[in-house]
DNA sequence: CTGAAAGCGCTAACAT
DNA sequence: ATGTTAGCGCTTTCAG
C-alpha cells in the first residue's frame, strides 16, 4: 500500500446519482455521456444532482468496461538534464499536450532515468492506466519497445532518435522525425547561392546520432553535383566540440569560405573561433547553423542564420497520428519540413 | 472515444492464469500480490505461466476494488516556460520522483498552461487515476486547491507558493518551502562577520512573491539588531532588475560596504552594475545571493557566495509527506534548511 | 425515451 | 494453504 488508508473518501456514486434523481443508473449514463435519446427535462434534473452532489465519474469504473482511458503517456528518457536545458523538448511537449487537449485527452509524463524505472514504467503502462504512448527519445529496439509491441499499445517514436549498427528496423512502429537531411540541404543550397565555393561543414556525431547522419547527408547532397569538394569535420554537438572543429578545418583548408554547422550550440563555437582567428562573419566566412534555438541563433554576434524546424508541429503530429487521425504519407512515420532562418552569419 | 477502437486487443486474465495453473483465482491474486500462504511449487507454476501467457494485471479492474493505484500525480502550473528554464523545477521533480519511487510509486507528470486545461487535469484527479497529488506551483486558494479539497485527494502543495492579500489560510493542507528567512539571516550574517557595516539588500518582488517577503525579513532580523540601518531597494528577480535596483543603491547610498541579493539572477545584474561602477567585489563591496543557481553562482565575475536550498530534497519531502511515512515537526508543513556556499563575491 | 440485468477483471472476506 | 462468493462503479445490450 502506498497512501494511507485515511486517505480513501467515500464519493457519491452513479447510483447515488440515479437514486436521488429518480432516474435509473442507465439514463444518468447517458446524460454524462452525452447521449442524445434523454429528455431534456431529465438531463437537466440529473446535471443538477451531479453537481449538487459533487459527482465525479469513477474512471477505473468506467475503464474496465470501455478499456479507454482517455489519457495518453509521454514517455521521456532523460540522460542528463539534457531534457530540461534544451528547449526542444519543451516545446515538442506543448505540441503534444494541445493536440491531444483538442481531441479531449490528457498527456500524463513519465520519465525514465534509472534502471529501475523500467520496470515500474512498464507495469504502468501494461495496467492499462493509458490508451497509447508517445516515446521520446528512444531507440527502436528499446527494451521498453518490446513490452509495448507486446502489449499491443499503441504507441508514436519521436523526437532525435539514436539508430545503431544492428538495430532492428521496426516498419510496424509510427515515428516522427524533423527533415534534418533537407534542412541540410536547404542551409548549403543557400551557401551555394551565396556565391561560396569552398563549403565545409562541422558535423554531428554521425557515429551515434542519426539526426546527425542525415544532417550530413544532405550537406553532401548539394556538394555531390556542385561547387565544392566536401570539408568535413566531426564534432559532438557541444560548443567546445564545434569551436575545435572549426579551428581543424581552419588548418586543414585556410581558404574555405562558408560553413555548415550541424547544430547552432557548435555554430556559436565556431563563431567564436572564426573571430579568434580573424576571420570576418559573413564576409571571410559565411556560416549556418541548426535549430534554430533562438536564445543562441539571435545572441551570436553576428545573429545565426539557421536551419529552423517546426517543433511543436512535430509534437501535434506525433499525437495525431497517436490518435490515428491522421493517415500518413507513407507509413506510419512522418517527416516534418523545415525553412531556413536568414540572420546576419550568411 | 479518444483512441480507435481497433486499438484494443484482449490480454489475458487472472481467470486465464488461473484455468492455466490449475488453481482459482485467488490464489493466482495471492502469487501476484506476493503474499506468504502459498505453496513454493504453486507459486512457481503460477510465474511460469503468467510470463508464458505475458499477463500484466489490469490496474483498472484492481483499482476498482482497492481505492489504490500506485500512482501521485504532479501538477505544474507553467507560466511562460519557466518551469524548464530554471533548473529549480529540474531538481525539484527529481527528488519528487526518487523518493515516490522508492516507495514503488509511479510520479505522473501533469500541466496546467491554459485555462481549458483546469478542467480536464481536475477530472483526471477526481478520476481516481491517481492516490494523490503534489502541486506545484500553486497558490492555496486556487480554484483546484477546492476541488481536491472536495473530492478528499490527499495533497501537498510546494514550491514557491504566492500569496496575496485576501488568500484563505488553510491550515489543513500540507506544504513544503525552502526556509527563506532563514537563509537570508545566513547571508547577512555573514556579511556582518566579515566587518561590513553599511549592508543592503536588493529585494525580490515582495508585494508579489512570498519569497521574497521572507528574504527581506531575513535581512532585517539581522540588522535589527545591529550595525546598520536597513537600506532596501526592490527589484523584480530579474537580471536587469538586479543591475538597476543596484545602480539606485549606490546612488542614495554611496558608502554601502555589502549588499544582500535575494536572488542570484539579480546577483548577476548588481555585480556588473558594480563593475561599471569601478567598485571592486568584494574589496569595496561585498555581494551575497539567494538560490546557488550554480550556472550562474560559479561563472559570475566573482563567483557568487550565495545561499543553497536543497531543492531535491524539498521534492523527497514533498512525497514524503504525501505517504505520510513522516510526522512533520508541527503540522503537515514543513520548512528545508538552507547553507551558504562560499565562492568569491563575500 | 427509459429501465433491468449482465459483466468488465480484480480483491477480500469467509469458508474449508 | 486454497477455493467460493460477493461486490467495486460503470457501460451496454436487450426489453419495453
Amino acid at each position: 500500500m502506498v497512501l494511507t488508508q485515511r486517505s480513501y473518501v467515500r464519493r457519491p456514486t452513479l447510483e447515488d446519482v440515479a437514486r436521488q434523481s429518480g432516474v435509473s443508473k442507465s439514463t444518468v449514463s447517458r446524460v454524462i455521456n452525452g447521449e442524445a435519446r434523454v429528455r431534456t427535462e431529465v438531463v437537466d434534473r440529473v446535471r443538477r444532482v451531479i453537481s449538487e452532489l459533487g459527482y465525479v465519474p469513477n474512471q477505473a469504473a468506467r475503464q474496465l468496461v470501455t478499456h479507454r482511458t482517455n489519457a495518453v503517456a509521454v514517455v521521456a528518457a532523460q540522460p542528463e538534464n539534457r531534457l530540461f536545458i534544451d528547449p526542444f523538448f519543451d516545446l515538442l511537449l506543448r505540441g503534444i499536450r494541445r493536440e491531444l487537449a483538442l481531441h479531449g485527452a490528457q498527456a500524463v509524463l513519465l520519465f525514465l532515468e534509472e534502471p529501475d524505472d523500467y520496470a515500474r514504467v512498464a507495469d504502468y503502462l501494461g495496467g492499462g492506466h493509458v490508451d497509447g504512448a508517445i516515446l521520446f527519445p528512444l531507440r527502436p529496439g528499446d527494451r521498453l519497445a518490446e513490452i509495448i509491441d507486446r502489449l499491443g499499445l499503441p504507441a508514436v517514436f519521436g523526437g532525435r532518435p539514436l539508430l545503431r549498427d544492428g538495430d532492428p528496423e521496426r516498419p510496424g512502429q509510427a515515428h516522427v522525425d524533423g527533415d534534418n537531411r533537407g534542412g541540410a540541404r536547404l542551409a548549403v543550397q543557400h551557401l551555394v547561392a551565396l556565391g561560396r565555393r569552398r563549403i565545409a561543414t562541422v558535423a554531428g556525431p554521425y557515429d551515434q546520432e542519426n539526426s546527425a547522419v542525415d544532417r550530413l547527408a544532405g550537406y553532401r547532397d548539394v556538394l555531390r553535383d556542385a561547387v565544392s569538394p566536401p570539408l568535413v569535420e566531426r564534432a559532438d554537438y557541444t560548443r567546445q566540440g564545434g569551436a575545435d572543429a572549426m579551428a581543424a578545418l581552419l588548418d586543414r583548408h585556410p581558404d574555405l569560405d562558408a560553413v555548415f554547422v550541424a547544430s547552432d550550440l557548435m555554430a556559436s563555437g565556431a563563431l567564436q573561433t572564426l573571430r579568434e582567428r580573424g576571420r570576418r562573419v559573413p564576409e571571410d566566412v559565411a556560416v549556418v547553423g541548426f535549430d534554430d534555438l533562438t536564445s543562441i541563433a539571435e545572441t551570436t554576434d553576428p545573429p545565426l542564420t539557421t536551419v529552423h524546424q517546426d517543433i511543436e508541429e512535430m509534437g501535434r503530429l506525433m499525437a495525431r497520428l497517436l490518435l490515428a487521425r491522421e493517415d500518413a504519407p507513407d507509413g506510419p512515420s512522418v517527416i516534418v519540413p523545415t525553412r531556413l532562418v536568414r540572420r546576419a552569419s550568411a
